[in-house]
DNA sequence: CTAATGATGAACT
DNA sequence: GTTCATCATTAGG
């Protein structure tokens, strides 16, 4: 199980306008066997990122309007994602809100659309490698006691009540506060 | 504060 | 034609 690993990682955009980067506080964990997954149906023209080793980014769009971007967790042909709900913004805030044409900083990554419009992540990206080049994702030197909170999943209609979903507790950049019991 | 709704595109039946 | 792992806006308590 990748998602919990990912909580307090940093993802770092490198942008032709300056580099953004965030601390993971939100996760949501997909995989093959869930009714939910777009990797349900097995592999076709849209999810195949997420049949390729972990590691890569998947990026597709959702209500037309929206991008959403996971991380690709299992081994080839295992059709295992990791969704990211919401980050801690650091680095580039500024440009970060030029993105979001918004005012505060809660509301700049607290959502999987929101962030991807914070990052400019776009499909452009669906396919790249989070290991090297424009997209990353770094592991912490070392981790701090994390209070890592596991509850249902938010925003979908099936299989919805699978604890999926990973999140810091207390967090004050999450996407919803509801939950924890 | 909560609840309802429309925008908008790609994949699927 | 319907679904969808969403968000911003609006109306109401």
């Amino acid at each position: 199980m990748l998602a919990p690993v990912l909580l307090g990682c940093l993802l770092r955009r490198d942008t032709s306008a300056g580099l953004i980067t965030g601390i993971i506080v939100e996760t949501e964990a997909y995989t093959e066997e869930d009714p939910a997954s777009h990797a349900f149906v097995g592999r076709t023209e849209r999810n195949w990122p997420m049949f390729e080793n972990g590691g890569m980014a998947y990026v597709y769009l959702i209500y037309g309007i929206h991008n959403c971007f996971n991380v690709t967790a299992g081994m080839e042909n295992s059709g295992e994602a990791v969704l990211i709900r919401a980050l801690q913004p650091a680095e580039g805030v500024e440009l970060m809100k030029k993105n979001r044409m918004v005012q505060g900083i809660t509301d700049l990554c607290s959502g999987p659309g929101k962030l991807c419009q914070a990052l400019s992540i776009d499909r452009n990206l669906n396919g790249a490698s989070l290991t090297h080049g424009e997209i990353q994702i770094q592991m912490p030197c070392f981790r701090e006691e994390l209070d890592i909170v596991r509850t249902e999943r938010v925003g979908i209609t099936k299989a919805a009540g699978l604890p999926r979903r990973f999140l810091i507790n207390n967090s004050k950049w999450i996407s919803r506060r509801i939950n924890s019991f």
